[in-house]
DNA sequence: ACTTTGTAGTTAAACGTTTAATCGCAAGTA
DNA sequence: TACTTGCGATTAAACGTTTAACTACAAAGT
């Protein structure tokens, strides 16, 4: 026995104006003689009017959502991502419409273009090759990009991946290390790289790097793999990681099966997850800066659909944070 | 240069048939004529058409979205409810419209009642005291609260906090600890019943119980308040935190300020967050199940809103996962 | 042959807003 | 006085669907 939702209608006719009236009431859009605004005013407080934002998205175009596909809310760099994007769309009075497509580029189409229609804009983490990304254009709204494209008229919002794996590696140099290996994530767009300016960074010393590749970016998958990489003959004396979950599993691994961090061998990360910081030895990595990231793809998203000139990149510094996982071997 | 968006109009005009048609074609409502479906089915694969949703709802009064108002989605524990959630929701055709209140009660009301006129159905993690709870149920929208909740007719998922810290005291207990501290977060309408339980438990055994209190529940407080809990005349030997973030941050703190884990002092917590496995020694804690509470709540209320009889509660059982982190004393 | 039943498709009215165009009126201007 | 200007308020047409009620017609039953 639910008492019916009031319409603009209703609160017209109780207040003996027309709905336009009311309408430009609500919205603020002019002014008023005192009468009428008091009369409303009471009306829709009486009444318990609120508009109905589906009706008015019909005539204006606008939802005042955004749709944020990511690969994963549970991976923490992802979850700092997608806080640093909320905060900035609910500043603005968006709000975020999630999908969560569990490292599965399969899914990302059909939930994208089911998305499309309920949203102003996108914000889209993808595992979908650049190449493959045009269909994507094709959804006819503004759309921001998580990582570095090289197409240039495409807006998106990355960390330095390749600074920042410039500055890991040199300091794994300094630090006296000659055995380096990367456990990498081939499958990420971002992968490649990172290890592009280790390999260089490293050639530049005159030194090899190891390469290995994991199935996915999980600390399962860094324990997973860690016998592979350290029962060799002679194994790696440092690791540098695609993440921090996998350094996490992997330092975990290298633990139980009797290894001492980092004496018999140094691990580094990237992202700076909050809980690199808890463990024992704490991971030293590369902070890319999430939460910053998210927030700068709403405000370049938002930017676009109000259609405010913005730039269609940021690329934001990293920042490398030494912690105790990394050996003085000098 | 956009070519404008096809209408159901335009679909019906290029087949020669009437929207009516076009409509329940796209909704499968019907059987048609061979010819008829044929050319429906051309044009709209040369139209490009593709359902207005927004349209659609105006009508049905459906939006195929949930209301998810999270206190704080960086929070591990609330990461994976809202995965769970999220998955579920998904599997139904649903999408989560994301609502982070950033552990602000002040933000949960005007963020709810925006919310409330664009979704289906709402799923409310929150610090609301149940006697404030009120201006909620006049939303006008099913609605399932996460936690438990003493009026019997609001639905609610929760996992069993009373079992699970007795689970946890009795097993301290049972190891020789004999001076038990908890370290609550008394703005948690969970942390009353985790309090209770444990009091109740040490009773039984004659055993007294130090509270302290944290202002937050992250690491980060963990860290601060370890030194006023450990460097007093003489220490707990065990200390039950009110979630491992928590924990997390006192371990670290303990272990900086020279305490030796966990000979010195045993530490617990509650969530069984992915990361209290990767520290040293790696975290005892009591599993609530999050992701599954997540996947329960949205099954009882997707379940309300298709009108589906249901269960008005959902209570989860908890699991105790033993690790390195509580000493053997006996 | 006449009625009934069932089916494929149409008509037209919603759903609750916004907004361009218009209007009436009072105040200001020439 | 007559003409303009500005402003508060109205009118009515959208926006893109769904759906109850209806129609036309063919097949089946009597």
């Amino acid at each position: 026995m639910k008492k019916p939702i009031p319409t603009i209608r209703d609160v017209a006719a109780a207040a003996g104006v027309s709905t336009a009236t009311v309408s430009k009431f609500v919205n603020g859009a002019q002014r008023f003689s005192a009468g009428v605004e008091a009369t409303i005013t009471q009306v829709i407080a009486d009444l318990g009017y609120r508009s109905n934002p589906l009706a008015a998205s019909m005539i204006t175009g606008r939802t005042r959502s955004i749709g944020l596909s990511v690969l994963d809310v549970a991976n923490p760099h992802f979850t700092s991502v997608v806080k640093g994007a909320n905060r900035v769309a609910q500043q603005h009075g968006y709000n975020l419409l999630l999908v969560d497509t569990d490292e599965n580029p399969d899914r990302e189409r059909p939930l994208l273009e089911a998305l499309s229609r309920r949203v102003d804009g996108m914000f889209v983490i993808s595992r979908i090759p650049e190449s493959e990304m045009g269909w994507m254009m094709e959804l006819g709204k503004p759309m921001v990009f998580f990582g570095h494209l090289a197409q240039h008229d495409i807006p998106w919002v990355a960390g330095d991946d390749r600074r920042g794996a410039r500055m890991l590696a040199r300091h794994l140099v300094a630090q006296g290390h000659r055995k380096i290996a990367y456990l990498g994530f081939s499958k990420s767009r971002r992968d490649e790289e990172r290890l592009a300016a280790i390999r260089e960074c490293l050639a530049g010393h005159g030194l090899p790097l190891v390469v290995h590749d994991a199935g996915a970016p999980s600390a399962r998958e860094g324990e997973r793999v860690c016998s592979a990489i350290m029962l060799g003959a002679d194994h790696p004396d440092a690791l540098i990681c695609y993440n921090d979950l996998m350094a996490l599993g992997f330092m975990k691994a290298a633990q139980t099966l009797g290894f001492r961090l980092p004496d018999d061998i140094s691990v580094a990360g990237f992202d700076n997850i909050q809980f690199g910081a808890y463990t024992s030895p704490a991971l030293t990595t590369v902070d890319l800066q999430s939460e910053r990231l998210g927030a700068a793809a709403m405000e370049l998203l938002i930017g676009r659909i109000e259609g405010k000139p913005a730039a269609t990149f940021n690329m934001i510094e990293p920042q490398l944070i030494l912690r105790g996982s990394i050996a003085n071997r000098v």
